[in-house]
This record gives C-alpha cells, sequence and structure tokens, in this order.
DNA sequence: GACCTGCTGCGGCATG
C-alpha cells in the first residue's frame, strides 16, 4: 500500500483534482503536492474504501483529505450535506473553517461550523437546506441525536465522506468510544454508509486505528503515512535537585524549580517557545516566575500561562500573539497546546518533569523545527528530591530520573503507545440506549441491541449482559427506563432528567466552578473545592491578585492586582499511565550502566545513584522485596498491570496500592500473598466477576453510578478479558523457585514465593530464578 | 501524583 511512486503517478494525482481545486493549489504559490497528498489523492479518488492519512502536523494532512473529498463531491447534486468533518475542539473546527472557506466558496460548496459556541444562523440554516459540509463535535452530533433526531436524519442521511481529525484522541477513553457509537448510528440512517477518512500525527498502532474507523471491515482500510525520518531533533536533559531543609521558609522553598526558570529565563527569551508544565499549579509558579525575573532584569515579560482553566479570551490572546510571531513569546501550558490549534511553529520546547506518554511527547515535539533543513530542540527538566536518611524504597531507585531517559530511548526507536483497552464501557452503552430511545421516542431492546453492540465499541457486549444493564435501568432504584405493554422501552422518570439536562451530551465528568473576574473581565475559573476566602493572595493567569469578595450564589470570586500570593489548587485525578513497554525500557536503563551523551551533570549523577540503589537492593535479580511493613512487587510493567494487579489482590483482602512499575501490598501475610500470586500465575483470573467485589475500584465511567453493582462488575470483567494472560504474565516472575527450607520454617508447604530472612532481622520475598 | 475536551430549545425582547 505504500510502495513508492514514480514521479509521474504523483504527477498524475494532480489531474484527478477538480478543476477548480487545481486553480486552488496553483494560487497557493506551492511548488507541487507533497507525496502524502498525492497518494491520499490517489486512494479517495480511485477507490470506494475508508483511509487513514499518518503525518505529520506540518505535512497537509488536511489538504490531502480534503482536496480529493472536496473534487469528488464538488459537481453532484446531493441531497443533504455531503461531508461530516469532526474535531476533538471547537478551536480546531474554527480553525479548519478558516482554512476551508475560500475553497469552498469557489467549488459553490457550503461549510457550517456546527458547535456550541458557532452561530446559531448557519446552523438553523443548515437544517433547512442541509449540503456541502459540516464542522463538527462528537457532542453536537449527540445533541442531534438525542434533541433533534429528524434534524440529524436529514443532515446525515446522504453523507458521502466523514473526515475525522486528530484520530489518536478517539483511540482511547470513553469519548473515543463515544463518537464510535455516533458514528454507528450514522450510517444506520444512511443508504449507502460514508467513507470515513481518518487524520492524525501519532499512531502507534495502525491497525488498531484502522479497528476503530471500520470495526466491521478494518482489513480494508487504507493507508497513507508520510516518510518516517525528515527533521533531526536536538535533545538535552537537565536534572536539578531540590535540597531537603525541613526549616526553610516560604521564599527559601522551590529551589529546583526557581533554578530551572532561570534557565528557562536566559535560554527561551528572545525566542517563541512551548513549556510544557505538567500540571496547571507548576503552570501558573513557573509563569509567575519567568514574569518576575523579566521584572527583575527590567525587560518587557514574554512568558504567559496557558491552561484549560484560563478563559477563552486570555487563551486565545495568546494563541494570536504566538501565531502572528511580532513579539518573542513563550507559552507555559498544559496539556491544552498538544493538540493541532494553529499557532505557527515554535523554536523551541521543553517539558518539566520526566514524560509519561511517548504519543504525548511526540506531539508536544511536533511543535519545533517544522520547516524543512531546521532541527526540532527538546529540553526536558527533570526535579527530584534530595534523599533524605529515611528516604522510601522508591525515591531511592530515582524513578523519575530513570524514566525520562527511558522515555528518550524510546522516542528515539518511534514507540508510540498503542490504544489501550477502555473502561467505563457500561457507562457508555447505558448513555447510548437513553439517547437511541431519545433519538425513536421509544424502541425495543432488540433494536437497540442491533443497532449499538454491532461491530465497534460494544461488539464484545452480549445480549444477557445487555438485558441485564436494561433490568438495572429499569429498576426501582434507578427509574431510567420502563416498558410499555406492547415491549417498547420509554424513558423512565429519572431518565427524562437525565437527558433532559445539558450534562447529558458528554460522556465525561465537569465539575462546578468559581468564576475569577477582575474590573468586569473574566480571567477563568477555579474548581469550587477550592478553600478561596476574601483577602486571600493568589496567582492566577500568570499575575498575582488580593481576592475582594467571593459571591456564594452568582459562583464568582472577584480579584484585584496585589504584590503576592500562591497557585490555586486544582482538582486532584488520576495520573496519566505509563504504558507496559516503558517500564519495562526503565527496566533496561537500570540493567545498563552506560551514559547518554544528552544529560548533564547533576542528571548523571541522579541516573548514578538510582542504578547503584536499583542493585544494593539486588533488584536485577529479585522482583519482590520486603521495606518495612510492606512487600514491593516490582512487576516492570505500566498502569494499567500494575492497576489490575492490584485490584486481584486487594480482591483477596490484601491492601495495596499500584505505582507506575509494581505494587506495593501493605502488611501483608506473607505466605497468603505467596499463595495468592500463585494462584494468579496458574489460573489468570480464574472468576472475573467475582474479583471485583469492591465495586468502588472498578467504578470509572461517568454514569456507573446508576448501575447495579452486579451489572458493573460484569462490564469491569469484558474489560479486563484481554488482559487475563497478561496477569500470568505478569505475575510469573514474581514467583520464586520452589521448595526450600526457609519457607517450612514459616510453615508454608506448597508456597511459590521464597521467605527469606536476612541477617539484619529483615525479611524479603524474593523472586526467582536465584543466581 | 495530570491533563484535556463538550453543551438545547425556546420565549421574550429589540431591531429592521
Amino acid at each position: 500500500m505504500n510502495s513508492p511512486l514514480s514521479s509521474s503517478e504523483l504527477a498524475g494525482a494532480y489531474d484527478l483534482l477538480h478543476p477548480e481545486v487545481r486553480r486552488w493549489v496553483r494560487d497557493q504559490g506551492w511548488a507541487g503536492l507533497r507525496e502524502i497528498q498525492s497518494r491520499a489523492i490517489r486512494e479517495v479518488r480511485g477507490g470506494e474504501g475508508d483511509l487513514l492519512v499518518a503525518a505529520s502536523t506540518a505535512a497537509g494532512k488536511t489538504e490531502a483529505a480534503f482536496l480529493p473529498v472536496l473534487s469528488e463531491v464538488a459537481d453532484e447534486p446531493v441531497r443533504g450535506l455531503s461531508v461530516l468533518y469532526v474535531a476533538p475542539l471547537k478551536a480546531l473546527i474554527n480553525d479548519q473553517f478558516g482554512r476551508l472557506e475560500d475553497l469552498c466558496e469557489r467549488l459553490g460548496l457550503s461549510v457550517v461550523r456546527w458547535h456550541g459556541d458557532a452561530p446559531a444562523a448557519a446552523k438553523s440554516g443548515l437544517v433547512k437546506r442541509p449540503r456541502g459540509l459540516a464542522l463538527i463535535t462528537p457532542e453536537s452530533i449527540e445533541a442531534l441525536f438525542s434533541r433533534r433526531p429528524a434534524a440529524a436524519k436529514a443532515l446525515f442521511g446522504n453523507l458521502r465522506f466523514i473526515v475525522i481529525d486528530e484520530l489518536h484522541a478517539f483511540l482511547a477513553g470513553p469519548r473515543g468510544v463515544h463518537l464510535a457509537s455516533l458514528l454507528r448510528r450514522i450510517d444506520s440512517l444512511a443508504t449507502k454508509p460514508a467513507r470515513r477518512i481518518g487524520l492524525s500525527a501519532t499512531l502507534g498502532d495502525l491497525n488498531a486505528a484502522a479497528a476503530w474507523l471500520r470495526p466491521s471491515a478494518p482489513g480494508n482500510v487504507q493507508t497513507v503515512r508520510s516518510p518516517p525520518g525528515g527533521s533531526s531533533l536536538q535533545l538535552q536533559v537537565r536534572g536539578y535537585i531540590e535540597p531537603f531543609r525541613p526549616q526553610a521558609t516560604e521564599d527559601e522553598k522551590d529551589l529546583a524549580l526557581r533554578a530551572v526558570a532561570d534557565h528557562l529565563c536566559g535560554t527561551l527569551r528572545g525566542k517563541n517557545s512551548l513549556v510544557f508544565g505538567g500540571s496547571r499549579r507548576r503552570v501558573e509558579t513557573v509563569a509567575d516566575l519567568l514574569r518576575g525575573l523579566c521584572e527583575r532584569h527590567n525587560v518587557p515579560n514574554e512568558f504567559f500561562p496557558h491552561h484549560g482553566n484560563l478563559s477563552k479570551e486570555l487563551r486565545e490572546d495568546l494563541e494570536r500573539r504566538l501565531k502572528e510571531g511580532r513579539l518573542p513569546t513563550t507559552a507555559v501550558c498544559t496539556s491544552t497546546l498538544e493538540l493541532g490549534i494553529d499557532i505557527g511553529s515554535v523554536a523551541s520546547v521543553a517539558q518539566i518533569g520526566a514524560p509519561r506518554s511517548l504519543s504525548s511527547l511526540k506531539q508536544r515535539l511536533g511543535r519545533s523545527g517544522r520547516r524543512a533543513g531546521v532541527p526540532a530542540v527538546l529540553r526536558v527538566y527533570v526535579l527530584e528530591d534530595e534523599l533524605r536518611p529515611d528516604a522510601s524504597l522508591l525515591d531511592q531507585i530515582r524513578q523519575e530520573t530513570i524514566r525520562a531517559i527511558a522515555a528518550i530511548r524510546l522516542l528515539g526507536e518511534g514507540f508510540i503507545e498503542a490504544p489501550s483497552s477502555v473502561d467505563g464501557l457500561g457507562s457508555a452503552l447505558l448513555h447510548q440506549t437513553l439517547s437511541v430511545i431519545c433519538e425513536r421516542g421509544g424502541a425495543r431492546a432488540e433494536t437497540i441491541y442491533r443497532l449499538l453492540c454491532g461491530p465497534g465499541p460494544f461488539a464484545s457486549v452480549k445480549p444477557p449482559l445487555f438485558m441485564d444493564l436494561l433490568r438495572s435501568m429499569g429498576g426501582p432504584d434507578a427509574k431510567l427506563i420502563e416498558q410499555a405493554p406492547d415491549g417498547v422501552l420509554m424513558l423512565g422518570e429519572a431518565g427524562e432528567r437525565l437527558a433532559g439536562s445539558r450534562d447529558f451530551f458528554a460522556l465525561f465528568t465537569s465539575s462546578d466552578e468559581w468564576r475569577i473576574v477582575t474590573g468586569g473581565r473574566s480571567l477563568g475559573s477555579i474548581p469550587i473545592s477550592s478553600p478561596v476566602m476574601a483577602g486571600n493572595l493568589i496567582v492566577f493567569a500568570g499575575r498575582r491578585w488580593i481576592v475582594r469578595e467571593v459571591d456564594e450564589p452568582t459562583r464568582i470570586i472577584t480579584v484585584d492586582p496585589h504584590k503576592g500570593g500562591t497557585p490555586p489548587t486544582f482538582e486532584d485525578s488520576t495520573p496519566e499511565p505509563v504504558d507496559d513497554r516503558l517500564a519495562a525500557e526503565m527496566l533496561a536503563v537500570y540493567m545498563g550502566d552506560d551514559q547518554p551523551g544528552w544529560i548533564d551533570a547533576t542528571m548523571a549523577r541522579l541516573l548514578d545513584e538510582g542504578r547503584k540503589s536499583f542493585r544494593r537492593m539486588e533488584l536485577d535479580t529479585r522482583r519482590a522485596f520486603r521495606s518495612g511493613d510492606d512487600v514491593h512487587l516490582f512487576t516492570w510493567r505500566g498502569t494499567r498491570s500494575n492497576g489490575l494487579l492490584a485490584i486481584l489482590l486487594g480482591a483477596a483482602g490484601f491492601s495495596c496500592w499500584a505505582h507506575d512499575t509494581g505494587v506495593v501490598v501493605s502488611r501483608p501475610n506473607l505466605s497468603q500473598l505467596a499463595t495468592r500470586l500463585a494462584e494468579l500465575q496458574s489460573f489468570g483470573v480464574p472468576n472475573l466477576e467475582a474479583v471485583a467485589a469492591d465495586v468502588s475500584a472498578i467504578s470509572t465511567g461517568k454514569f456507573d453510578g446508576l448501575i447495579a453493582p452486579s451489572v458493573l462488575r460484569g462490564f469491569w470483567a469484558l474489560g479486563v478479558q484481554g488482559a487475563v494472560g497478561d496477569i500470568q504474565a505478569t505475575v510469573a516472575p514474581l514467583q520464586p523457585i520452589a521448595g526450600g527450607d526457609d519457607m517450612e520454617s514459616l510453615g508454608v508447604t506448597h508456597a511459590p514465593a521464597a521467605i527469606e530472612q536476612r541477617p539484619d532481622g529483615r525479611e524479603e520475598v524474593t523472586a526467582g530464578p536465584q543466581p
């Protein structure tokens, strides 16, 4: 599918375009079509199937899709929309609208933006006379299905193409399940399903992407990729150590972060750059430090924060300033500037904290070095605490340092995570069931099942589990649905309320917030849970404020400029998962003794410390280690594997928690732990549904709370089905060699984990085989 | 010890 095209074939692609599209291409002053564009043109114009376009942000992906798509639909007299473009962000839709408007106008095709902030007149005009293109969010598609089914039918009944931008954003997580389900429902409205085209810069697993794009026939999805390589990378990883000073005053804290800010200020001033800060709180802290440095040096500030809690106005101002490029600008941001919002190219990218995901790192790197011959520049700043005398085992092995090095090594190999299995399947199916009932004004169970549970996100849900879900939804506690005498399912009392609420359209949760206002202008918002009182000093939007008034009823906090302050706390959430491959690479870094050329002296010291601790504890030969009352199980697998192991151990009564590379079991009975591990290795997960007795551990979806616990366990079991073999492989290295006097002495006759009494009196569960 | 994302329909009013 990706054999080289001859130059005549490449040139021939241009001739396949509509004459007016060809004129537009000439008017752009392009030297020619990119190879990826030519390939996509041939696939779309010459074929009938679906298409994945995998290429970096700057490679002209959008044009690769739209030049041939618009050529296809330009002169066709169609009733209804011809093309639906779906994007995960409103900002992306606005960007694309600007880029498509001119070309579409020349072709006589109408383009309409369809999201919550888009002009309503164009939307209602489109419903009256559906034609051309619509650029839409998944939630707006949902709103059409559940609130205006007649409009949905009119709009989606004759689609020729569905283009999905930033496809990787939909491969994992509930929002992807949601969109995939909506795509099935769109197909069901059509006499002939629309062709699907997925666009992405970072696909770790093309087969998984194809399976998402067309679950009924993934093998027929054609792929067009941009040639690998190209731009080079300049790289530095710098280490910083926060001194241990229990008596430090406020001004003496955060010394490591201050040193990072000093370095950022010296290196980035005068150019456009992005600094990924890791959390909103740290983004605010660093932006505040950098602004302070500029003031002290008597130079204009060019460092500004950007995160999801800042007002749209502040964010757009900064995006515009970056894009225009008249004044040197650095955005200190969270992942907000990771997706393809148009901010032009930046000179360099910095990241504070070791990366946790290669997909995200690659996406960030794609913001730098986008022009030919210009290298991408990446700086990673790793922060570690000085080791206290009583430092924990996990602190001593310097996991952050090791992860940074492992991640860069995987970056060099071109590794990107494949999407992991999805949580919250039951929650999503409950939601879509209600949505279908809204759409049809009532439906039979078989109809809903056929519509939702064919090839796609719910394919693994068999009829008995679906019926259990329906019974749970219809139960006296839930009252989400009820059954009419003729068997048709209708919304129940609670179902009406839920489906009628504004909160129904998205499959992800959102929390209540205070709005922060100064001089009548909105700066952004902070969670309602943040403790704020009049007189408090806060850092927000890169500036310092004093809280003048907190108005409970309107949920508005009024602030005035001030000289001091600290950033507010934002809500806690679970950390980004570390992939199995990254955890395994961390083990490889511990086991090796090479020192990369791209680390500084402090980083080299940290690396050395981590490896020495690792060897001192003999973690190269044992996977289980007793430390104080805890037993550390090092699986060298990622977050999801460890999370599953922790749930399975938790179900057996152990109290434990998972971290990036293993599980810590608190005060276990050692022989029972050994027995349990042996069971898991021999049988995997014997009875999945019996395992998760405590439903809170497996309740992750937005609507999981509305599902009966027994049914929720059924869905959880589905989600981890594929991980059963994995758990056996995860546990296997934790098994030591059988037999041995020391085990007998503890009264364990067939326990697979050897318990060792060390000379210093500490016990250890060891993993074999012993050297 | 994270981050991000989304949002109807209609009544009432002013205006052309």
